[in-house]
RNA sequence: GGACGUGUGCCCGAGUGGCUAAAGGGGACGGGCUGUAAACCCGUUGGCGAAAGCCUUCGCAGGUUCGAAUCCUGCCGCGUCCA
């Protein structure tokens, strides 16, 4: 355990926050000087951590770096209900498997960041104390909160207000997730700030069950790529905790200006005036600004070397009109039988190579010479071309593939 | 349970009998410009086909009609109000 006063660890652990209910009872509760037990939990609907993910993820790790025990919930039982946060549409119901699929991998996944240490870290599953409940036990729960409040909630509200359906079983969603903070007598509940309404629940039921209410932390949201939504698996608009460095860097290279010191506040450790330079155009060049970035997150998730390398590399491919070629190109195994006296006509390569799903959006690609063979534009889909072992074929500025043939 | 609405392509949304593979917008994809940013410009965006053209699509199933996303019947989903 670190010797930080609890003063310092106090404002260290404020620090990036959206709101804190209560700092107050934050510093108070730090004041006893006993490792709090500070909750996450995650939902493993889908099979990847997201940076998202991370910029909760990295307050966890400030605690455990305070001395504080992170408690880790698998939502393995709550994900078969679906979160409804920030839903228009309730969630599809996951199977037992999928969920223990996603769980595993999660775990792994959020090892990059937190310490996995048995005396820093307690992983528990939901399940443990949802799946015994009985029905009074569970009318016990809804009890415990009204219609109208619970219909008060943003993501509710908005809901009802559209004509979209609400189901009744993710009314239950706050108070099962609020349940976890009194099993695990959680002192902290970190979160973002959509689960402001949910990570409230909890001190509800732990006043309820004579356990002193958990202060609730809760993080700014992380826009996605696209800069407008929550950064998303499910909308495309992520960065992974598992990508390799050279999608790291393309990816972040893409994100747009305005959303450069938010990615650096939320997932970076550089200080606050240091980023106030980078992003102020008339100090820092904006390119150089978000190199520094994309090296910056690879070097958390996989080294200084890696990221490097990935903004070498990305220069090389991208740089000055873009002639190089990626350090990994993805090997694709020419069937024998695709193989004519002539070569194979663009159209098939494309399908049978996976860039392309349909034969006509094989031809429309090439007919919008988005294709290229060894840097050359392909112009005709239907007339065969010659290929030879270790030709790279290129869709778009960013897909590229090697043939192999053997 | 009843009344009234509503269901269109990835999403939103026009469209009330032929000119509709279905306006428009968004998104996505490709190209141009650039810093793989933003903004902007051009193109593409159901399937098969070299093309002509053919096939499939407007909740589902039937029906009317030379012809239906558009009319009729039944069913299903959703919503609002009533109970």
């Amino acid at each position: 355990m670190n010797d930080t006063t609890p003063s310092a660890s106090l404002e260290l652990l404020i620090r990036g926050t959206d709101t804190v209910y209560s700092a107050e009872e934050l510093a108070q509760r730090l004041g006893k000087k006993k490792p709090l037990r500070v909750k996450l939990g995650m939902d493993p609907t889908a099979p990847d951590l997201t940076l998202g993910h991370a910029v909760v993820l990295r307050k966890l790790r400030q605690f455990q770096d305070c001395g504080h025990k992170a408690v880790l919930i698998i939502g393995d039982y709550t994900a078969m209900i679906g979160d409804p946060t920030g839903r228009t549409k309730s969630r599809p119901i996951l199977t037992e498997d999928e969920v223990d699929a996603n769980a595993k991998t999660y775990l792994a996944q959020a090892g990059k960041i937190i310490d996995m240490d048995d005396s820093k870290l307690e992983v528990r599953r939901n399940s443990e104390w949802l799946r015994p409940l009985q029905l009074k036990d569970i009318l016990a729960l809804m009890a415990q909160m009204t219609v109208a409040r619970m219909l008060e909630r943003d993501t509710f509200a908005k809901r009802q207000a559209e004509g979209k359906e609400i189901h009744m079983h993710e009314l239950l969603y706050p108070l099962m997730q609020a349940y976890d903070s009194v099993m695990i007598e959680s002192d902290v509940e970190l979160g973002g700030t959509d689960q402001t309404f949910n990570n409230l629940c909890g001190r509800d039921l732990q006043r309820n069950a004579g356990q002193p209410p958990q202060i609730v932390m809760v993080m700014p949201i992380l826009v996605g790529t696209d800069g407008v939504q929550k950064m998303s698996k499910s909308l495309g608009n992520y960065i992974g905790i598992a990508d390799s460095p050279t999608d790291m860097f393309g990816k972040t290279m893409r994100i747009s200006d305005e959303l450069m010191s938010n990615y650096f506040g939320l997932l970076t450790d550089l200080a606050d005036d240091e980023v106030a330079t980078l992003v102020d155009v008339s100090k820092s060049n904006p390119r150089e600004s978000k190199e520094r970035l994309a090296k910056e997150i690879i070097r958390q998730y996989h080294s200084a070397e890696a990221a490097d390398k990935a903004a070498e590399e990305f220069s090389r491919v991208h740089g000055g009109g873009g002639q190089g070629l990626p350090d990994d190109i993805e090997d694709w195994q020419v069937p024998a039988d695709l193989l004519g006296d002539g070569g194979a006509t663009p159209i098939d390569i494309l399908i049978s190579c996976g860039f392309e799903k349909t034969r006509g959006g094989a031809r429309r690609i090439v007919w919008e010479r988005g294709i290229r063979l060894n840097g050359e534009v392909i112009e005709e889909a239907t007339q065969p071309i010659a290929i030879n072992n270790g030709d790279v074929l290129q869709r778009g500025k960013r897909r590229f593939i090697r043939l192999v043939i053997s």
